[in-house]
DNA sequence: CCTACCGATCGGTAGG
DNA sequence: CCTACCGATCGGTAGG
């Protein structure tokens, strides 16, 4: 009802949002201002409240769009009738591309999301514990299956997740070498790693 | 003159500024007010100010003094006689061990080194580009030795740093296995991934 | 979507 | 090291 979408079909609010996670990425959550925002967005700072409750909102907004993503990804992993090492792969390829497609959002997924608030920050919590639950218990899997070294799953997971999200220094670096090129290194690597 | 040292040899100064990590680490330097460093340090805010300049001054001295010893520990490496493989190990050893005992520094100045004020901001980041240059150079000394697989030394030198700064969740973590442990099975991962 | 404005909080200073 | 206080900026609201 009259919510009025622009020519690439997103709304006021959409793009609000994209503008936000942009800002917050720059800047972190605290540092960035509704005023800057809407200078981006190009309206004055009253008006964004026509369109979002508050500054939080945006916050939580882009961290759950994130996890929702991560957690159907997992589903579908979950699902198929592969090899650890293969569910493993899956799952990091899934990553690094979410990093660097949808860098903004997923970067403030992962470092802001401490200033959530309540109830939002105990709901993301628990969701991003659950993923690493299910995410080590592939590789636990995959060690009992004698595909994998045996090392602490716990531990493999967290340099998994934090080698892939420390993208973003590749995000900013001058003599970047190609998403693809990128992609096989990291795997080559952390795949490489773990197997036996 | 004057300066009053605790038992345990540390300056009011020294305690601020260890405070100040604490809080930084906690909240985000932004999020951070000096009102609460002060409470926790158990003086008026105004007081602080008798001890340090500004917020942004503790800010840099915590980045800095993390960098300078990042930068020792570089020299001593390089002029080691050993293989590649091996400078990589006692780097990364390094490292962990820096981010197990002087966990809150080191997470501040990995991040929130962007908060830093110039002339601090462009001085950290050339240093910390430098750091990584030399790293990546051990790396592609390795691959041409043939001990190392070919990758991008660029992006391995990435995976090692976050996977390392990704201990942060470990410190979080209920469930911790302990330090040595930890450090064995990042060992076993990473130096594991690259060795040919 | 804008103008006008609010109460709160911030980093920091003056003066003792 | 404290009391008292400053100018700036913040997120957000009222009213049109």
């Amino acid at each position: 009802m009259g919510r009025i979408k622009t020519e690439n079909n997103s709304t006021r609010k959409d793009v609000i949002i994209k503008k936000a996670a942009e800002l917050f990425k720059e800047k972190g959550f605290k540092a960035a201002s509704m005023r800057e925002l809407a200078e981006v967005v190009g309206v004055e700072a009253a008006s964004l409240y026509n369109h979002i409750r508050s500054k939080s909102e945006l916050l939580h907004l882009i961290c759950f769009n994130v996890a929702n993503r991560y957690n159907l990804m997992m589903d579908e992993v979950e699902a198929e009738k592969t090899t650890s090492l293969q569910k493993i792969e899956k799952i990091v390829r899934f990553l690094i591309g979410g990093m660097v497609h949808n860098f903004e959002e997923v970067y403030v997924s992962d470092r802001e999301w401490k200033y959530l608030s309540e109830p939002y920050l105990s709901n993301f919590q628990a969701q991003r514990r659950a993923y690493r639950k299910r995410f080590a218990a592939i590789v636990e899997d995959g060690i009992k299956k004698k595909e994998i070294k045996k090392i602490d799953s716990t531990t493999a997971v967290l340099i998994m997740l934090h080698a892939i999200s420390g993208i973003e220094s590749w995000h900013r670096s001058k003599q970047k070498i190609n998403g693809k090129e990128l992609e096989e290194n990291m795997i080559t690597i952390l795949v490489g790693g773990l197997k036996k």
